[in-house]
Formats: C-alpha cells, structure tokens, sequence
DNA sequence: TTCACTGCAAATGATTTGCAAAGCA
DNA sequence: TGCTTTGCAAATCATTTGCAGTGAA
C-alpha cells in the first residue's frame, strides 16, 4: 500500500460513471471514486481511504467516506467483504469471485481463479441461494 | 431460539469439561458451559448467551460473557464466525464444517453436508492456507 | 492464603446520525 | 433557487480494559 497519490483533478469518465449509478458527481465523490477504480481492482477499508483522500490532498470528512462507500455499494460499484469483526472492508470487484485473507496483516486478495463449490445441500424451506462467499484465511509461514 | 431455561444447577460432566480444557470451573463459566454445550450444536451472540444466563436465574456480567467466550474459543472448545460487520457469531461445532447465514434474521445454521471446494490457488508465496470458510448466505423468498 | 476470576464502570474503536453550512443542477 | 451533500461533533453499539472485591484450591 505504497504512495498512491493522484492528481486532484478527477478523471473526465468518473464523473460520467457516477452519473451513471444515479450519483451527483460531487468533488468528494469523484476523488475517492478515482482513488477506488482508477487503478484496477482494489480493497479498502473507511479508514484507509479517508487517509489516502487526505494524502491527495483532497482531504474529505470519514463520515463522508463512510457516505460514499455504502452509495458506492448500493449503486453496485463496490461490494463489501466481510472477514474480520473489527472493521469492513470494500472491494472494487463486483463480479462473482473469492479472497484469501491473511488475518495478521488484514491483507484482503482476490483469489483469480475459479472456485468450485461443490455438495451444496438445498438451503432451508422458505429460503434461496444469495451469494456464496468463499474465504481462504492464510498465515505467513 | 425459544425458552431454552436450564436448571441453576450445572451438569457434573461440564466441571470436567472445562478443568480439562484447562479453565478452572467458575459457577459462571459452568452455567455458560451448561447453556452452550448441553443441546447439542449451538450458534451464539455475547448478547444472547448473557441474555440466557439471566433467564437462567443466574445473571453473568456481559464481561464474563465476552471472556468466556474469548477463553472457550482459545481452548477450542468454540469456534468463531464472522458473517456480519455488527456483531461476532460463536458456534459449538468445532469441528470442519460450513455455514448458512440468512442476513435478515441475523441466523447462523451448520450446513451438514460434505462441502467441497476446488480450484484453489497455491496461497501467495511465504503463506499457507489456514483455513477456508464457505458462507451460504440467504435470504427469504 | 493466594492468585485467578468476576463485575462494574469507564474506555475504545468503528460506524452512524443530527443538523447547519456549502454546493451542484 | 431548491434539494443534495458535506463536515463536524455528538451519539451508538459491540467489545475491551482497569481495578477493586470475590472465590476456588
């Protein structure tokens, strides 16, 4: 998680990409909408992106981070990843795919290759099939 | 999860369940000992297992709740899950298994069948893989 | 007696909320 | 201008911690 700075001039798409999720392409909004999509896929916690915001020299408010993950989120531009009690965490890859999750570091990777699951049973009466989350927890050796 | 009263008393066999897991075997711990293991498989909250002490008629502070718990997990006796952001999930089962989680009733239930996952990757180099989780997650139709 | 354990209340840390000021359409 | 959005600070909520009193061996 080395020095990501960006220019504080957002990219001309994101303002178009938000518009498109039905979101008003604010100057906050369009700043961590860079710092989230315009680098590949990424995961982030609140905290980490309310620091990288402030880094870019853009500083914006945690509650606003806050704000604007869970907008990300429902709008279907993030998807949240739940590994660890203490905190949330967001990944930029919406598409159907699994972690690893190394608990020392709270390092949160998108495993690349397709997962089987197999010997699923039919889930309880009354109920479907959401999502199924696959989460590798590894430990440095 | 209906009226799960148990007597006050606790069962002979719990003092030795917890002296051998080497716990010293505290009127508190034996009656959270008594309300986890004594039904078969169980999923708890700190919130709903303090809940049931008191309606055991045996009130345990919260505290000692959440360090029972923290203290049967580290002796193995539980198993942490973490399905949700809010809160952390305790399950009697210890063994290898996996998970339901339907998201509106906040339910935790053991999937009995034999999951198989494949097409796991070689973890990242320097780690190796702890554990894999599988979250069913559902929901009502 | 002694050291582990418990209960209480205060501390913590992530997240949410209320609301006035600021900003986009 | 009018309705959103932001920022700040206070509020929440689950969980942890400090510490004095209690209890098991």
């Amino acid at each position: 998680m080395a020095n990501r700075k960006i220019s504080p001039r957002a990219s001309p798409r994101t303002s178009e990409r938000l518009r498109a999720a039905g979101l008003r392409p604010t100057r906050q909004r369009r700043l961590l909408a860079d710092l989230l999509f315009q680098h590949g896929h990424r995961h982030v916690t609140a905290e980490l992106l309310h620091q990288e915001a402030k880094e870019a020299g853009c500083p914006v408010s945690l509650a606003t981070v806050y704000n604007a993950l869970h907008q990300f989120t429902d709008a279907g531009l993030l998807q949240q990843v739940i590994v660890e009690a203490s905190q949330s965490h967001f990944d930029t890859n919406v598409g159907p795919h699994q972690h690893f999750y190394e608990e020392e570091a709270g390092r949160l990777t998108d495993i690349s290759a397709d997962i089987g699951v197999s010997g699923l049973p039919q889930p309880p009466k009354g109920t479907k099939i959401q999502r199924v989350d696959v989460v590798v927890r590894i430990r440095r050796d």
